[in-house]
DNA sequence: AATAGCTTCGTTGCATGTAATCTTGGGGTG
DNA sequence: CACCCCAAGATTACATGCAACGAAGCTATT
């Protein structure tokens, strides 16, 4: 019953690593040496070297020739290729989750919508991101395909790293509308409808996004 | 302008190992022995650790708690999510590259469908395998969209891996049925058709693949 | 004969040594 | 004054040592 092992001192830098890029002590273009990360967390070369490994692989970090590794820095460009992705991801999870899941989810999303609505309201800045992402969450939990799962974590790393560069605001209202259709969607039972409404938010997103970056 | 150095050992016992695994030398479940394979290997044990944690990270092994990595057993049920997600990033590669590709894609599509049918005419399964895997390679090419590439690599990882388990064969008349609708959809430079006959050639697929593992 | 306890073995995870290689900055030269 | 070459520094990648921790098998006891 016990939770993972977090005592691997690989683990704990790694997760520290990640805390620091999206906090912003460690900007894009910053290098992450090994020895002197080391140095700084006061342990040995290996577990900061697997660590800054599994970076790479996440993209958080890319590996420059023989100068070592740096955080990654991701463009509008790449963010709309992401999204790309995203955008049909969303819309698998939706159609899982209809198709797989009952009234709970219904109930869920109800709750967490009300939620993003208040702390709109109240302009409540880190409530509505997060009640944001809760929505999507739930979606991709009652998909019940840990795959999707996975693959939108993955994005959403990517994401995250790229409003450390880029600043993308979808206009709250929007958002709110978007998910309250997709909630539609879903208590109407049809799959196909709430893959459309999810496709529908994502893209509208990626448009955003792009049109803030083009203002640039 | 040089490829990448693949003189690391790390890489090439990676390398060696993916293809021990698809070759069924090591069978899901072998283990993965770090100490083991670097014997085996004639090198240390810090290159191993790598690869097999990389191994690890692609799915292809699994760790088991306090007795190594094994290499990963993938049941129908895993497969058929797999294909879930397969489904919509074979839709996207395709609607992206009617977007973003012009006549050349669809000369290249042509031969490889030549070719395909030549190979099952002729009863050259490899060469079926071959012209099959081209056909989506070169799509997923011309999506332009290099995130949507990965993706699918890693799906077809795991697709291999589950042929060493799995006997996942759709008809060969259907796939090439299946492409020619999908080449249609292309040459007629509707995105959204595009889109459409890829994920229904993914769906057929996935559906002969569960009636198999059902019928077991 | 069955079972409980113990010993041995194998594994991981971390620390550290070392050679090869690339970058970079400084000093000397045309 | 610009440029080139060289040397020093830093980095990676690999090898190896070592302690902690479970697992599996053997032995002795009931």
């Amino acid at each position: 019953m016990s939770a993972i092992s977090t005592d691997r001192i690989a683990d704990s830098i790694y997760d520290r690593l990640r805390e620091e890029i999206f906090a912003g002590d460690l900007a894009p273009g910053a290098r992450l040496s090994v020895p002197a990360l080391a140095e700084r967390l006061a342990v040995s070369r290996s577990p900061v070297r697997e660590a800054v490994f599994r970076l790479v692989q996440d993209r958080l970090a890319s590996e420059e020739p023989r100068r070592g590794a740096v955080v990654a820095k991701i463009g509008a460009r790449e963010l709309a290729a992401i999204y790309d992705v995203r955008e049909v991801l969303e819309g698998l999870a939706a159609r899982l989750a209809v198709e797989n899941s009952g009234r709970r989810l219904v109930t869920a999303l109800h709750d967490v919508l009300a939620e993003h609505e208040r702390a709109v309201r109240d302009g409540d800045v880190a409530a509505v991101t997060e009640a944001d992402m809760r929505f999507h969450a739930l979606i991709r939990q009652a998909s019940g395909n840990p795959e999707v799962g996975r693959l939108l974590d993955a994005v959403q790393t990517q994401v995250r790293l790229a409003m450390r560069t880029t600043r993308v605001t979808a206009g709250p209202r929007q958002a709110i509308d978007d998910h309250r259709a997709i909630l539609t969607a879903i208590e109407s039972g049809d799959p196909a409808a709430a893959e459309l409404a999810a496709r529908a938010h994502i893209f509208r997103l990626r448009s955003a996004l792009l049109r803030q970056a083009e203002g640039e």
